[in-house]
DNA sequence: CTGAAAGCGCTTACAG
DNA sequence: CTGAAAGCGCTTACAG
């Protein structure tokens, strides 16, 4: 790879000059422009961003932390968060760190002595917290809320809401008897959609049913299994997202137990493939979109929040689809 | 941030030290360690891996660029290759760049200006060949193959041998008029199917019959349409992949076709989704692993190949499921 | 074992 | 408008 000094050799001036023509920061005179653009369109020269961003401190960039890049709800989040960054000339780093907590830091390291210019990160761990306090650079938390007020904010959605709406739809679609498959009860957006659905049971005088499960395809498929060996007379089922749902409409399916019914199911997040799965599903629609683009402004668009830790919740909203039984007129 | 001046000055050191033991790159007598060890922790120092990698010429990282990061083909394969570099201790850095040229040849440039130590190309533009023996870096075309040796190595499955294994599954099931949904025929994995398809048709006196389709969900149901209205007597589908088998699928169930007893389908990758729909895809498998493995060994494990375009051709086999009648004693 | 020095490839005050 | 110089934060010959 040709340096700028060998365009600027090549050219006739300084690599000063060079620079200047490349990033248009100070009027060079026209034959000396000509001259340096052939050199570099002679040399097939592409300026180092490693050498720019050590000057810099900034490295064009922006990185986001997932804990599954096989969920969608994540990649469609991804595609957002890369889509605004390209529009505001950035990269876009991503990193799948699983549930470990370790990889998570790490992550964050990597990409705090990389001059990310801010991260936007979707934690499975609420330890991390410590960890977002130490960094400078712009932290935005997505899809969770921690204690520490450490961060420039958190976008998250109405999950609490969002439980309340699963329980009082399967409700009005005549279910007696609902099971709730909870999320990893160590994350808030678990919790709180839990707590939806509890206290709308007990606001209705209903018995609380529940069930344990990760957020992917496999977990879900065993707690599918046995959840219907343990509450046999089920009826409805909430399940803690679309993927869940769908392993556990194979299962039903499997067992000749008919959608909706019956059992009436409904998943959390309204990815793409809930709508193409067949029989659609029925879910709560988070707006993945606005919260990929909220995040992404609120790091590259200033002015940049203090770190205080503002909340931005976003609404979720019921999608009727095929796997519930509800009336069009209604 | 601290940077290793203010870590010598505590430790009573000079720079190079600090480096040493960081780096473990030279023996440094015990105290002076010790000494150093403290102001490191005191500080919280983390080296900056931009001035390291300015230095080094080498990011310890490696990249991959994919077309669509919401097609789970990819994002399975981005999995496998993050694991892989971080075993070697390498960062993995992930470009969602979309069918655009342009946006593919930025990405490229990208990663050989961020000293990445190698990259590896899904690519869905066969144009891209000029620029990619522009790069000295290594480079590995997956899931494709292209006319430059330029490149140190493509790795593919043999999709000819998938086509075919698709067409006399579903004869072998009893169709007797199949539909080929052909992905994009700007690419080799796409036009290499379909002639495993044409030429299996031709050998056995069997009408081609031929619908054209994107690789994701939309155009999935687009081209579902389509081919039902234009082959009404269809009784077997060889969709382009797994996402629009599942699409075509939908469009079937809303028809109140019955798969696979009055139309049977078959997918193409095996992807995770194919075994947990119902019902289950019956499918063409590629090993997306060892694809991924090889990819991103042959650029991180020494002896790197050189740039003579040699090929590795990776086994399909055919994953008979839940949307195609065979016979579990044939 | 250790430090002073040079350099990775850029960019930006600072003079002129 | 232009160039020489210093510096971004590291690492590695080179001496000692």
């Amino acid at each position: 790879m040709s340096s700028i000094r060998d365009v600027a050799r090549l050219a006739g001036v300084s690599p000063a000059t060079v620079s200047r023509v490349i990033n248009g920061t100070a009027n060079v005179s026209p034959e000396r422009r000509d001259q340096v653009l052939r050199a570099i369109s002679q040399t097939g020269f592409v300026p180092n961003e490693v050498a720019r961003s050590l000057f810099k401190k900034s490295s064009k960039s922006i990185g986001l932390i997932i804990p599954n890049i096989r969920n969608p709800f994540f990649t469609q989040l991804a595609q957002v968060v890369d889509a605004v960054a390209r529009q505001y000339g950035h990269h876009f780093l991503l990193c799948n760190v699983g549930t470990d907590l370790d990889e998570e830091r790490t992550a964050l390291q990597m990409l705090a002595a990389l001059n990310t210019d801010g991260v936007v990160i979707a934690s499975s761990n609420e330890e991390i917290q410590a960890d977002l306090s130490r960094y400078k650079m712009p932290i935005v938390v997505i899809d969770a809320l921690f204690e520490t007020p450490d961060v420039n904010a958190y976008i998250y959605c109405d999950f609490y809401r969002g439980g309340q709406l699963a329980a009082q739809h399967l409700t009005e679609c005549g279910c007696r008897s609902i099971v709730c498959i909870r999320g990893p009860q160590n994350l808030y957006s678990a919790r709180a959609r839990y707590q939806g659905y509890r206290d709308f049971c007990r606001a209705h005088g209903i018995q609380e049913r529940v069930a344990d499960c990760e957020y992917d395809f496999y977990s879900g498929l065993e707690a599918a299994e046995r959840l219907l060996d343990r509450y046999p007379n089920t009826d409805g089922i909430i399940a803690c997202n679309d993927l869940v749902a769908i392993s556990i409409y194979k299962i039903l399916h499997k067992r000749r137990i008919s959608v909706p019914k019956q059992i009436q199911l409904i998943g959390f997040d309204d990815i793409a493939l809930a709508s193409v799965v067949s029989p659609e599903l029925t879910t709560i629609h988070q707006p993945i979109r606005e919260m990929g683009i909220q995040a992404t402004k609120l790091i590259l668009e200033p002015p940049i929040p203090p770190k205080s830790g503002q909340q931005h919740i976003l609404p979720v909203s019921l999608v009727p689809r095929e796997t519930t039984c509800w009336k069009k007129d209604a």
